[in-house]
DNA sequence: AACTATTTATAAGA
DNA sequence: TTCTTATAAATAGTT
């Protein structure tokens, strides 16, 4: 429901990450409240952003609702001994201990190390991962630069037909206005009349969208 | 969003009410796991229709979600049980949680996800960190090959002697063991014979595991 | 933070 | 309950 159908999966880009979890949310929250209003229910949502915020809605109270929970489930939330509670931490924390050593293993062959007990198959698999990675980071790269120098290509432009204008101030009035900066005008000027081409061709390309043409520019990495 | 507009307030008709219900509960539900997904969420909805009957969702687990919860409200857990194993254990999970967070991060960015945000310098590290890999993962890779078809050349090489020491047997008792198999001893003997490298070559060939190089020894691409 | 083109959810009807 | 469909609502991409 939007300007494009999206399929659900991790966000990748943080900041619209972050902006579709702030729409999302509410809509989920405004959604909850509807339903418990509409039919009478009870409801309770919490919600942990990835960067550990916490953000709830209870029609009555999230006591009321987690209390409810736990009497359905048959489970003593608080009734909990401490015992017990000191092994769901362990549990807890062994699982954590597992996905991370997990990650670290995956992490370490991509990296190039641990290669030992691996299947050419399997290497094969890294071999294609990386190379599919290193060309994203290569275009992204290569993104941020191109667009850097376009940028700096139209900043240019502009400068330079500010320097034009300011010329032609000063030229047309140079005998009534005959105070000082004639050395700087002058420069300026020669330089623009000389390669008045090449250097509009060079400012002036970049601003076409994306991956500039290998001609003129010809500014490939 | 129906044939009608309709305000949120309770359905009177009970019917109605319920068909609402399980309509409006599957759409929260379906929301709060693209929520989750979407926007790596940990998200708990825990509803009671006005029968009384639980419906609940966790990406994670509802015990997870309930006792993050009760942990980032502070409330009675660290307040009525004094145990300072279960904090301990407490903040060993958030610890944990913190180094995968990170590692997690990271892998991503050597995926070729989530690079927006880095600048042109991390991502050339990360560029070079991907060549480095490859290379290892490569060599690695190489290093398998060439050793299996080593190995394979020399158990060809043992065999094919193995031949030739069976058919010297055979051939010089040929007249006391004229019995039979005699159109297979000569057989092999002339093949050996004429064409010893290039057979040599074939027979042990084919039996290296994936990826036959296109020559005898050189296989480095 | 708004806007709007689309997609998605769902109210009503069958 | 489930399916269909017209319409309201949510929201993805953009400014």
């Amino acid at each position: 429901m939007g300007r494009g159908k999206i399929v659900i999966r991790r966000i990748d880009n943080s900041t619209s990450r972050q902006v579709t979890f702030s729409k999302r949310r509410n809509g989920l929250l405004k959604k909850a409240k509807e339903l418990a209003v509409l039919c009478d229910a009870e409801v309770g949502v919490v919600i942990f952003s990835s960067t550990s915020k916490l953000y709830e809605y209870a029609n009555t109270s999230m006591k009321s609702v987690l209390e409810r929970y736990s009497k359905a489930k048959e489970e003593r939330h608080q009734l909990l001994s401490p015992p017990s509670e000191v092994k769901f931490w362990q549990r807890e924390a062994t699982i954590l201990r597992q996905q991370l050593h997990n990650l670290q293993e995956i992490h370490r062959q991509l990296m190039g190390e641990e290669l030992y007990g691996l299947s050419v198959k399997d290497l094969q698999g890294l071999e294609n991962q990386l190379e599919m990675s290193l060309r994203g980071i290569r275009m992204k790269k290569e993104q941020i630069l191109t667009d850097e120098i376009r940028e700096l290509h139209r900043k240019g432009c502009l400068i330079h037909q500010e320097n034009v204008e300011l010329y032609k101030k000063a030229y047309s009035t140079t005998n009534s206005n005959a105070t000082h900066g004639n050395t700087i005008t002058p420069y300026g000027f020669a330089i623009t009349e000389e390669q008045h081409a090449p250097i509009h061709l060079q400012l002036s390309q970049p601003e076409s969208q994306n991956f500039v043409t290998s001609e003129g520019t010809s500014e490939s990495r």
